[in-house]
DNA sequence: CGGTTTTGACCTGCGC
DNA sequence: GCGCAGGTCAAAACCG
């Protein structure tokens, strides 16, 4: 359906510094729990191909390369950062906010500072793929920034979900995934309509009380990318660690599950996931493999993120104590989280929630 | 034992 | 008002 333009508005705004993005959309995020085939057989996912008319090279986005994998995470970062307290400004690049209906541009900020020439320059031909955008934005939209509306209670927010909600959707290779510091459980997969691979839904598992949730999905056009769309904000620190690993590794050494996310009813394909990539935390799954290269400019991020503003994406709504950035800091400058984890807050956790978050994948 | 994942069903929002 | 699709819940199974 007209979905794939809707990706891309989100890449858009995931990779590009610059700033119209927003048009985008609402459909957002879209998780595939079982990616781990696909991901064994792509190697490329980084390429982003559908940036460039799959004119591009296939390395665009691979690992090796470190601007690359700093995007990636970058993009995490960021959008992990309308969750983060206020002390940290993060800067929005990666994620788009969604938020009024009729906001076509949103203004996101300066990460471009960071990015590469290359980065700027597929995101520039973003634009123009995506300009044609349907109302589907209109809805998708439409969530408003009322930040947590519904989180309070969850009843009410089960009732509003769809309706006022700060959506913030970011567009992730799996190494992105991985540096989710926060503790995601997993509470549902769908498979969503016009696109073959299943949706991951993913609430913080942290803290009973935290709102935040977050959607994994696999980027129909490039399934080398995830779609993130993160969903209220976290209510309290991020976990030192995470709560247990039970179930967290769930292998069933077929699943084969996967298959069936084409299109189909991807049920399946959660489980197969994390189980797969096998790499090294169960629970990891894709993300981590690549993780590792990314530390170095995960932790660049975080220093940008502080620059940036969180203004720009209406963050300020967000709960989360200083305290939680504190630690973080302590993390980010210890080297050995940096030089091993991207850190997107230097947390070792964040594999393991990643991969959660990967979907589940 | 505690926590996570999986999965089907239910509920709600949205578009027509 | 109806139907579709998305989002959430809850039970069962699984794992460390």
């Amino acid at each position: 359906m007209e979905v794939d333009w809707d990706l891309h508005a989100v890449v858009r705004g995931c990779n590009t510094t610059s700033t119209a993005v927003a048009t985008a959309t609402t459909t957002t995020a879209t998780t595939s729990t079982s990616f781990k085939d696909d991901f064994d057989s792509h190697q490329s996912w980084f390429s982003p191909s559908s940036y460039n008319n799959e004119q591009q090279s296939s390395h665009f986005f691979s690992l090796s390369d470190p601007f690359e994998t700093r995007n990636a995470i970058e993009e995490l970062h960021e959008l992990y950062k309308p969750f983060f307290p206020k002390s940290h400004p993060l800067s929005p690049k990666s994620i788009i906010s969604i938020s009024s209906s009729s906001n076509n541009n949103i203004p996101i900020s300066s990460f471009s500072s960071i990015s590469s020439p290359r980065e700027q320059s597929t995101t520039t031909q973003f634009k123009q793929q995506q300009q044609p955008q349907p109302k589907q934005q209109s809805h998708a939209v439409s969530t408003v920034a009322t930040s947590n509306s519904t989180s309070a209670n969850p009843q009410a927010s089960r009732s509003k979900r769809r309706k006022n909600q700060l959506k913030r959707v970011c567009q992730v290779p799996a190494e992105g995934l991985s540096s989710d510091v926060w503790a995601w459980r997993k509470y549902g997969q769908k498979p969503i309509k016009g696109s073959p691979y299943p949706r991951g839904y993913y609430r913080c598992s942290s803290s009973k009380g935290c709102l935040a949730r977050k959607q994994v999905e696999r980027n129909r056009s490039d399934p080398g990318m995830f779609i993130v769309t993160y969903t209220a904000e976290h209510n309290h620190a991020a976990p030192t660690h995470r709560n247990s690993l039970a179930g967290s590794t769930r292998q069933k050494p077929l699943t084969p599950t996967t298959t069936a996310t084409a299109g189909d009813s991807n049920k399946p394909s959660s489980s197969s996931a994390k189980p797969t990539f096998s790499s090294s935390s169960p629970a990891t799954s894709i993300e981590e493999e690549t993780v590792p290269q990314s530390t170095k400019s995960e932790s660049r991020e975080l220093d940008l993120m502080e620059d940036e503003d969180e203004d720009d994406f209406g963050l300020s709504d967000v709960g989360i104590s200083d305290d939680f950035f504190v630690g973080l800091e302590e993390f980010t400058s210890g080297e050995s989280f940096s030089d091993h984890f991207p850190a997107s807050f230097g947390l070792p956790l964040m594999a393991n929630n990643a991969a959660t978050a990967a979907g589940g994948i």
